[in-house]
RNA sequence: GGGUCAGUAGCCCAAAUGGCAGAGGCAGAGGACUUAAAAUCCUCCCAGUACGGGUUCGAAUCCCGUCUGACCCA
């Protein structure tokens, strides 16, 4: 047994150990140690990319590693896994650049990324190591589809859920839809018809955004703020297509609410409720003015400020708005059929961005205000969109933005109807204020609505109710959040458990499959690279299509359909990944009752009602999107009675973002860091001695800042690597790496080392053998030392529940630095101090304790105790401030009452000239800390 | 343009409810040990908290304004 901390000869041993030893093995109910108590602990699994694992990663498993260790140590039984989001566009991408088909890239990633995870020592339940592209795990989200697929949404359902509370609205099983009798009246296929307008997850025609280099359409998350590609930077055009789309909006108002019983950091809330977007407000509807086709038809706009019709004084239409065709007169028809087809090439961004030109043109047609009867002209413009709202406003170009920039470039009316505040600007003011200049003409217009004076929320109300009791419009509540884009034109996705058929007259069926028939196994084509081209109106060509007739045509009931062609999104496999690992191996359900029941329950460790993950660690670039969409597919599935509780994730943790260095040349050019030196503190560049800037930016490839974890752990040890990451300051917090500070952290580990393994003295001939324990260690203890213990223990055990980890390490690291002088050690204090320390280093503490006699691991091992009383100390200093300045320093014992304190400093010597004469009008104790005495 | 968060020694970071600006690490300087170096150990050095106002006995912390940076939205 070497006597050098020998850490690349001691983790890999321990990891082996952990490995044999299923030491984090998480017990399902029924199996031994599932009556403690549960502790759920997840990551954000990883998307295994072909570039491994940079330092920067690690950064949130590490952290919530050491929560899963602390609390195994308290006695709870803890569920940590991981598993891989597999399926995906990079892989494919990366799959079609190097002619490799993405099974085995992505296998050969997960191996990758495997070996790099256990090399961290991180405490995972490996058995429970699932994979989205597994068929065994598809299996369960084509399940979850077909449960939407034959599932709608009914708002006015009203039920309690299992937590006792009144709920609005459900998904019901297709079959529980009531057929309106006309419906049913014109048979079996009007009846499917109605039934597919409803379902949860459904076909529609929408725009897309077409990238014809990529072949596939990319969702809005996917495109970037110029409107290309966010993946290779393409250009991406605006393409109707029949999609499958998941009807999300639907739990809007749901996945709105209940974010306010979830224990996640508010910025994140934040920014699922901006993205849901509710507003309140009003449907008015103008009628069109004069005859032609369209005589007599409504248009019908949304408005957050029905308190400004009066104001109102254009409309504009969405250029995809069904009646402009209907509406424009000859004269304007060339120049409004020119603009429609000029604004279906841009993207939603292009066309609402507030830096760009307002364009529109007039269609020649006029509505007229129901308030005022005001005849208006209709414009198009492609600032309003057709998925916002109804796809028409009316214009208030006094109190709105975008409205006013509009009107003054077209030369449109602008009227004040809102007064705001003494001293601000009217045009354009879009704040509160209050009403002015509505009409109060009794005599032509009987009823009428008076705004004048009120404020603008009353003004609010009355207009609405205005509208409604002159059947011209109605309050309302809308949305931002669309429905969920879910199908991808890509090979290496989920394929629909969904077949088509049609019959001799064009009429296509749409059918769910049984569940008997999954999985739809994702057939293994070598050709699966989709038609890229420089055509945006090529068609659109299906990797699938590629696939065999065996494969792709299916027998049903004697007839013949065709398979969906189309694959889902990734975001499909990562929706429900947190459930199956509660059950990985089930083969009767994506995941037990009982164990859906004790992982995912209502009740927390400390038995507050709750449910879900107890904490979930990822980053914030998951925010929106993820959790959002897995948000949404618990709660249909709460719905529908296979989970137990209304979300997902009780608790998040969002870890920061590590940074780096980046060193730039005179001509803006990234330079290595191994090409860079330094004099001083200012860079140089090694060969051409040219000096550098140094900026703090992101880990990238292309800004050449990348750290390797591997490279570290081989020079420093795993232990080192971690302890470096949680020190390097709040995790939550975003931080720039820096590779010359390990060396801090690890001194720390060899301390901590020597003091327990005697190290040979170089002069001394090594002839006698070096006794196995530090000759200090002994049965006899320093109670100063053991005081700072007790501190310790209490600041490390609060530190890490409040995920400060980098305060509990700097603590340790005093104790570590009394504890080398201390003449004496007991063998129980440094037992105590290595279960304090195992959370972080597990490596190094799991081997000390072996070293200091101890048999079995400390993985389960209970959580050091101190007592309360030898935490604090007997006698404490306080400063003594006169006028709030500090001049000098007193002791007094810690429990002096406030008189004692105030007669002490009185008594300070140092202080009797600052004192002298005056008499003392005030004085302030604040205990613990100081005395401020007011002459 | 709007929102959110942040700004403390040369660097990374500490400082419950406002209460002595410093716990710890890095870097730097000096010393001990060594033939020497490395390693190790000891000691020391360094800011008044981005800026400007305000509240308070007392402000890094609270309020207002400005600047800078990060993230989200448009």
């Amino acid at each position: 047994m070497s006597n050098a901390y020998a850490f690349n000869e001691i983790e890999p041993r321990w990891q082996r150990y952990w490995d044999e030893q299923r030491s984090f093995r998480a017990a399902n109910p029924g199996e031994a140690g599932s009556e403690a108590p549960k502790f759920y602990v997840l990551d954000f699994f990883p998307y295994p990319s072909g570039a491994g694992l940079h330092v920067g990663h690690p950064l949130g498993y590490i952290a919530s590693d050491i929560m899963a260790r602390f609390l195994r140590m308290r006695g709870l039984n803890v569920l940590h896994p991981m598993g891989w989001d597999a399926f995906g566009l990079p892989a494919e991408q990366y799959a079609i650049e190097t002619g490799v088909h993405p099974r085995e890239t992505t296998q050969q990633n997960i191996t990758t990324y495997t070996r790099q995870l256990k090399m961290l020592g991180l405490s995972y339940d490996w058995d429970r190591e699932l994979t989205t592209c597994d068929p065994d795990y598809y299996r369960w989200t084509q399940w979850i589809f077909l449960q939407i697929y034959n599932s709608w949404y009914d708002p006015e359902y009203r039920w309690q859920d299992p937590q006792g509370r009144a709920v609005v609205g459900a998904a019901r099983p297709i079959d529980q839809l009531p057929i309106p009798p006309d419906v049913a009246a014109k048979g079996p296929r009007a009846v499917e018809e109605y039934q597919a307008e409803h379902r949860l997850a459904y076909l529609a025609d929408v725009p897309v955004n077409w990238c014809p280099a990529l072949g596939t359409v990319l969702s809005n998350e996917e495109v970037t703020n110029e409107g290309r590609s966010d993946r290779g930077d393409h250009p991406v055009y605006r393409r109707p297509m029949r999609q499958w789309m998941l009807r999300i909006t639907e739990y809007a108002e749901r996945l709105l609410r209940d974010l306010d019983v979830l224990d996640w950091p508010e910025p994140i809330k934040l920014m699922q409720r901006n993205w849901i977007g509710r507003s309140e407000g009003a449907y008015v509807d103008f009628a069109l003015d004069g005859g032609g086709p369209a005589a007599g038809s409504l248009i019908r706009v949304f408005t957050t400020r029905p308190d400004t019709l009066f104001g109102a004084t254009y409309m504009v239409l969405a250029p995809e708005h069904r009646l402009v065709p209907i509406i424009t007169t000859p004269e304007h028809r060339e120049e409004v059929r020119a603009y429609v087809n000029l604004a279906k090439q841009k993207s939603e961004l292009d066309r609402t961005a507030d830096t760009k030109t307002k364009t529109g043109v007039f269609t020649g047609a006029y509505a007229i205000n129901p308030v005022n009867r005001r005849r208006v002209p209709i414009w198009v413009a492609d600032y309003v969109l057709s998925s916002y709202g109804t796809g028409s406003i009316m214009a208030v170009p006094g109190h709105d933005t975008r409205d006013l920039e509009f009107a003054e470039r077209f030369g449109l009316e602008v009227v004040k109807v809102v007064e705001p505040p003494a001293g601000k600007e009217w045009r354009g003011f879009v704040g509160d204020g209050t009403g002015v200049n509505s009409p109060v003409d009794a005599d032509h217009f009987p009823g009428i609505c008076d705004l004048n004076g009120l404020s603008t929320p009353a003004a609010k109300k009355t207009t609405n109710t205005w509208l409604e009791e002159h059947n011209c419009g109605e309050a309302t509540v809308q949305y931002k959040l669309r429905d969920w884009l879910f199908s991808r034109q890509r090979y290496w996705g989920e394929p629909f458990p969904i077949v088509r058929g049609g019959d001799e007259k064009g009429f296509e069926t749409v059918r769910g499959l049984d569940e008997s028939e999954l999985p739809v196994r994702l057939p293994d084509l070598d050709d699966f690279h989709p038609r890229a081209t420089d055509d945006p109106n090529a068609v659109i060509s299906l990797p699938l299509s590629k696939a065999s007739p065996e494969w792709r045509y299916v027998k049903l009931d004697g007839q013949t359909y065709r398979r969906e062609l189309n694959t889902m999104p990734q975001w499909a496999g990562s929706c429900w990944y947190y459930l199956r690992f509660c059950d990985p191996r089930n083969e009767q359900a994506l995941i037990g009752r009982e164990a859906e029941r004790y992982w995912m329950g209502g009740h927390g460790a400390d038995g507050t009602p709750r449910g879900g993950v107890d904490l979930y660690v990822g980053g914030a670039e998951h925010a929106v999107l993820h959790l959002l969409y897995a948000r949404f597919w618990h709660k249909v599935l709460y719905d529908l009675g296979h989970v137990s509780t209304p979300e997902p994730f009780h608790k998040l943790f969002n870890q920061g973002m590590i940074q780096a260095y980046t060193y730039r040349d005179g001509r803006g050019v990234c330079v290595e860091h191994e090409l860079v030196e330094f004099r001083g503190d200012q860079p140089f560049h090694k060969e051409t001695g040219e000096e550098l800037t140094a900026t703090v930016e992101k880990m990238s490839k292309s800004l050449k800042n990348v750290t390797n974890p591997d490279a570290i752990m081989h020079e420093y040890g795993a232990d080192t690597l971690r302890l470096y990451e949680m020190y390097m300051g709040p995790v939550e917090a975003s931080k720039p790496w820096n590779t010359r500070d390990i060396i801090g952290v690890h001194r720390f580990l060899q301390r901590v080392w020597r003091l327990v393994v005697p190290q040979p003295r170089e002069a001394e001939a090594p002839a006698e053998p070096l006794p196995p324990l530090n000759p200090k260690i002994g049965d006899r203890c320093d109670p100063a030392l053991e005081r700072l213990l007790h501190k310790t223990i209490k600041k490390v055990t609060e530190d890490i529940e409040r995920f400060a980890y980098n305060t509990a390490i700097a603590q340790m690291i005093v104790w570590i630095n009394e504890a080398g002088k201390a003449d004496v050690l007991s063998r129980d204090q440094l037992d105590r101090f290595l279960l304090l320390l195992s959370p972080f280093a597990p490596h190094i503490c799991e081997e000390l304790w072996q070293r200091l006699g101890h048999v079995e691991s400390l993985v389960r091992h209970p959580w050091p105790t101190y007592d309360e009383a030898l935490t604090r100390d007997e006698t404490i200093e306080l400063a003594v401030q006169i006028n709030g300045k500090v001049r000098g320093h007193i002791n007094v014992p810690a429990d002096a009452t406030d008189a004692q304190i105030v007669a002490a400093a009185k008594d300070n010597p140092a202080l009797a000239k600052d004192l002298a004469g005056k008499p003392l009008r005030r004085t302030i104790v604040v205990r613990g800390r100081l005395v401020n005495l007011i002459v």
